[in-house]
DNA sequence: GTTTATGCAAATTCTTTGCAATACT
DNA sequence: AGTATTGCAAAGAATTTGCATAAAC
């Protein structure tokens, strides 16, 4: 099976995951990487790397697809069933460090399980900003 | 504060949550509603029968907004927080009747959670369809 | 009669595709 | 050399917006 090649621009997108453990979405990381890379490629690039097991991804209820570099995955398996947390106020995406259990249901048959967690972050919350300055004002 | 009005539009959607307790997206609602309805209406509607508590929503693997009706919530307190379902086969979302317990973590103040199970839904796996013609080939 | 909903067309946002040119191994 | 990767422009899919008309309360 074909590996994933190291080129420049992989380089730069892994790169981007070793500076931060928080999830980052494709948006993100095309605006991270500015001109420097065509989006096209960071989609391409990001899905790759999924496939291959070094990135996960998960949903945000912002309907944006969020991916974080894998711990112990491998294109055979994907072991990272942490949960996630969405900060409902700055939008960012973290991978907690929290062991869940897969329950099982009669009616289905489960493979995985993706928990959800949603609130505001620290950040947030003590950034006294958002009592000053009323959100709608923000921008 | 404003209600729902009772117009024809929001009853004949209302109508497709009472018979069937999937989730439904909102595509789906366009097409089974056919042209009797404007798809603009249908996302607003859907968005503010969410709103009101009447529905609610998650998003699924595949960025689709999958809508289902609440069962005690209202507009100002969502408290369906049961576990959702999606088949990676036939992509339908079902609400299960569980009870998850809301993790709470140090880093992030959290509001609520949502557990999403994926896998294969019962019809898909009991089809022999599936077996006989690889996926690829249907449609 | 005032407020809320609807339809239509157009705009937006995020993501994907096709294809020729380029970079990797 | 041969295959995987990139860039660009264009297409696609889902959702949203603006505004005039229509329906509900």
């Amino acid at each position: 099976m074909s590996q994933v090649r190291k080129t420049k621009s992989v380089e730069k997108v892994l790169h981007l995951f070793e500076l931060q453990s928080n999830a980052i979405s494709a948006i993100e990381l095309v605006e991270k990487l500015d001109k420097n890379m065509n989006k096209t490629t960071v989609y391409r690039i990001l899905d790759r790397l999924e496939n291959k097991g070094l990135l996960h991804s998960i949903m945000g209820r912002d309907g944006l697809k969020w991916y974080a570099k894998c711990k112990d995955c491998s294109s055979e398996k994907h072991t990272d069933a942490h949960p996630h947390f969405q900060c409902t106020n700055c939008g960012k995406v973290d991978c907690l460090d929290i062991e869940v259990l897969i329950p099982q249901v009669k009616q289905h048959n489960i493979k995985s399980a993706e928990l959800f967690l949603i609130g505001e972050c620290n950040e947030c919350r003590m950034s006294q900003a958002d009592i000053l300055i009323p959100k709608q004002l923000k921008k």
